[in-house]
RNA sequence: CCCCCGGUCGUAUAGCCCGGUCAAGUAUGCGGGCCUCUCGAGCCCGUGACCCGGGUUCAAAUCCCGGCCGGGGCACCA
């Protein structure tokens, strides 16, 4: 059932040709044509990755696996965008928090690059399509100052430096670079079509000034004061790492226009674009901005971030892969709710989980009526793998009677008369209701009994059982459950391990005494 | 206002390019049953969709036009 690549299995490969699995993705286009299928992930790291940014890392690695799978030959490489330090700063701990995310994820990337160790690289070819005529510079106290070259946009008329030689924006682009301008003082902008009927396409800013002594760069400081704008970093990283194919969400569609100019002016080939759709997760935010606006530490429980979502434990990274490849690559919006998540999930946790009992908010059950031998239940750890082997929990009676606990809930259900199977344990049959305390006697033993007078069938804890609390995160709160009590073996249930309280849900251990719920 | 891109069961997706095999498949959800000492898992049955209107055609979910609705873009952000 492996449409998980290496990730968890070790070796485990593409082997498994399933639908909804990674062979299943629409081959991609002109894909005979490239001898290396290359893709790529681009993350900004200014944030670690969520559910939403997740998705174009899986998508494309799951496309190198797919062509990997077909004999071909693929690549996938990551590449750290990160040339705005000042509205969106990066965050210097992001770049290893965001490989972090992607190791977890089971992403193994063929070659790294960050692209303000590339800058020289930039400012290399932003001179030669200056020079083949391909942009120019809008600066002050020249023929075009950048109010001009805004102006052109409007009325369609270029401004002068547009036309001028090769050599004149040459040497204004030195001056920017010599730090001759100040902020907004001088840009260099791509030649595209001043008629185009999107106003964003006409000639746009392919280089800005950026004041990196106010605003330092977290990598390389105040060394560079010229900075690429994404689309013409993209651009040229794009061609010179041999990108074939770019899986990217729509709202990147305009630049693809964009930078097709720079491909234009440079004779370059373009890679092949496709765009997808937003995708909603209902009950979870999955905006950065709102995100980063909560100030809590992105490894927060309550974060739908992967770093959130690992540390909180229980949503599996497979579970994420399955919805990312069932939701495709379609260009519409996708919402699925938060049910899809967790039924991919319960699945890979279902046979992992060990199943025990515990009562939330507990209320006292006094069997009576002169119990004179202990009892006992024998209770598998998982009732799918006996080979797991068992628990026993042994109840002494003090006084002819012996106590348990069972939820409130199931209080709730029950009145005088009713019948009631322990799991694993015994029937009981309710004499009297009180307040907070339960008194009924013994029905019978055996669960034919109970069955035949249908008892419902639940779980109990003994008095000795061990106090829990559970939290739930739901949408960026922790809801505290009321305590309850889990049966004591729960105590020796290892810190992170992934349970199942029957009857209530999965749940993860964190502490001696504190479990996040998972899901149901 | 303008410019892109879309609209298939509640949700997600297949089918659309290359019209008939689609009274539309699958998953999840929901309802019911079986099984099981969990309200978990498994098995079975059921529920439920082609945005609207024209056109082309012997035939349209599939092609064309219009409308409506949704998303994205319109930064010296990525």
């Amino acid at each position: 059932m492996s449409r998980w690549p290496e990730a968890l299995g070790g070796e485990r490969k593409v082997e498994s040709y399933r639908k909804g699995g990674i062979e299943d993705l629409p081959p991609l286009p002109n894909d005979s044509k490239y001898e290396v299928i290359t893709l790529r992930f681009a993350p900004n790291p200014d944030f670690v990755l969520h559910l939403g940014s997740a998705r174009p890392a899986i998508i494309n690695y799951a496309y190198k696996l797919k062509y990997e799978g077909l004999g071909k030959r693929a690549k996938f490489i990551l590449r750290f965008e990160d040339t705005d330090p000042r509205t969106k700063r990066p965050l210097p701990e992001a770049y290893d928090a965001i490989k972090e995310d992607l190791r977890w994820l089971g992403i193994k990337w063929d070659e790294e690059y960050v692209q303000s160790d590339r800058m020289e690289i930039y400012y290399d070819i932003a001179k030669k399509i200056i020079g083949k005529g391909g942009a120019y510079v809008a600066a002050e106290n020249t023929e075009c100052t950048p109010d001009d070259w805004k102006r052109s946009k409007v009325t369609g008329k270029p401004c002068r430096n547009r036309d001028a030689d090769p050599s004149v924006n040459l040497e204004l682009f030195d001056k920017m670079l010599e730090g001759y301008y100040k902020e907004g003082e001088a840009v260099m902008v791509i030649k595209t079509d001043l008629q185009h009927p999107d106003p964003s396409v006409r000639d746009w800013v392919a280089m800005r000034i950026i004041d990196t002594n106010k605003y330092p760069h977290p990598r390389v400081g105040s060394k560079y004061i010229v900075w690429p704008t994404y689309n013409f970093s993209v651009s040229i990283d794009d061609h010179l790492m041999g990108i074939t194919h770019i899986l990217r969400a729509q709202e990147h569609s305009v630049n693809t226009v964009k930078q097709s100019f720079i491909y234009a002016h440079m004779g370059w080939e373009q890679p092949e674009a496709i765009h997808f759709g937003r995708l909603k997760i209902v009950g979870m935010t999955l905006s950065k901005t709102k995100l980063k606006a909560l100030g809590i530490k992105w490894d927060d429980i309550r974060l739908p971030t992967l770093a959130g979502l690992r540390n909180r434990g229980g949503i599996q990274p497979e579970a994420i892969w399955n919805i990312m490849l069932q939701v495709g690559v379609k260009p519409t919006d996708a919402t699925i709710s938060s049910a899809n998540l967790f039924a991919e999930n319960r699945k890979i946790i279902e046979p992992r989980a060990n199943r025990y009992m515990a009562v939330i908010d507990p209320v006292k059950v006094v069997i009576e009526g002169g119990i004179t031998e202990e009892l006992t239940a024998k209770l598998p750890m998982h009732p799918s793998f006996p080979e797991r082997g068992f628990r026993v929990i042994t109840l002494k009676p003090v006084d002819n009677k012996v106590t348990i606990f069972i939820s409130r809930a199931d209080y709730d259900k029950v009145g005088p008369g009713s019948v009631i199977r322990l799991m694993e344990l015994v029937n009981i049959e309710v004499m009297s209701k009180g307040e907070d305390t339960l008194t009924v006697r013994m029905h019978s033993k055996d669960l034919e009994s109970a069955r035949k007078v249908n008892a419902p069938i639940i779980q109990w804890v003994p008095p000795d059982g061990l106090p829990i609390r559970v939290v739930r995160p739901e949408d960026l709160k922790l809801i505290e459950d009321v305590g309850g009590l889990a049966e004591p073996a729960v105590g020796q249930v290892a810190n992170d391990e992934i349970i199942q309280f029957m009857r209530y849900g999965f749940v993860k251990k964190v502490g001696h005494d504190r479990f996040i719920y998972v899901h149901d």
